[in-house]
DNA sequence: TCATGGTTGAGAACAGATCTCAGCCCTGAC
DNA sequence: GTCAGGGCTGAGATCTGTTCTCAACCATGA
């Protein structure tokens, strides 16, 4: 928050309340929303802003680099604060739509071998991927039962959030 | 081409004069293609086909898998015919928009590893790496001059395909 | 040749994203 | 605190990619 205050005033932009309410919203739900969850949410909070300063807002905080724009295939994009994270990408349920982020620097060693490898220099990158996740597995193996699994999970090592369901 | 019409078959759908001629021009262009790319091809080579035709066609081919849909944040989607291939990759330049697309098996064992540790299943992902091509970065360095560069590119060994511009 | 059922295409509909513009408000100066 | 001015805001229009609708068409198999 500190962070796109400090934004906004480097970059001679005034800090509005709309402003300061979107970013802070985005950062305390730590998933990835979409501009119509992001208004839900405010309206929720008894915040209106149009959807228009949502967008502005978002693209503003995408420019900080302050937070990332994603796009799963739902037909439209969503985004996540990633301020000060390491860089990280995702693995996505194709079932139940659960969004699993996980950190694997080895991802960024292979990125910056191959762009070397084709003359190219690294920007960024998207990495997602889908498939089907222990429980809707589990959920195909026996069509009926109660919530189970999810204990193994920790020993993993890679994983650093997890949202979505 | 063949392919898609034994599927076509297999799935007891007729072939028509409109599915061949999309996806002979996907085919022949080897290029991610946009609808309306698509469209446009299509007219040029005086064939009229609707564009909820081509969507309807493309959608075909995708659960055929014998074409991949594409995202590169421009707002639309572009198509791909991958029969047969490898599966791949793409570099994007920020600067020009060219295309690259590569194979580095390294990405699968990667993948197949996060997914494992973290109880998935792999279906599909997408990795696309955004940065700046080689001539990008030589223009910058030296606004004006000719083209050049392009030689040294053979040597990478992961490279299978390049379009765009 | 014929019946049938899926396909096609024009345009409407839909939805996400962007634009417009009059009025508002944050900022910096005083 | 007050003020001027420029940037911001929000409602709604607009744009654009994609999907839907439905009557006419056509590929298929008998």
């Amino acid at each position: 928050m500190d962070l796109f205050r400090s934004y906004l005033h480097q970059q001679r932009l005034p800090l509005t309340r709309q402003r300061e309410v979107i970013a802070m919203a985005l950062f305390e739900s730590g998933e990835q929303l979409s501009v119509d969850d992001l208004a839900d949410l405010l309206r929720e909070r008894g915040e209106h802003v149009g959807k228009a300063t949502i967008y502005r807002t978002l693209s503003l905080l995408v420019q900080a680099e302050l937070a990332g724009e994603l796009n799963f295939g739902e037909g439209f994009k969503r985004y996540e604060l990633q301020a000060g994270e390491a860089r990280h990408d995702h693995l996505i349920c194709t079932s139940c739509g659960r969004v699993t982020r996980f950190v694997q620097p080895a991802v960024d060693e292979l990125q910056a071998q191959i762009a070397a490898e084709l003359g190219y220099t690294v920007q960024g990158r998207r990495l997602e991927i889908f498939g089907l996740c222990r429980e809707c597995q589990a959920a195909l193996r026996q069509p009926r039962s109660g919530g189970d699994a999810s204990a193994a999970e920790e020993a993993a090592g890679v994983e650093i959030g997890e949202e979505g369901g």
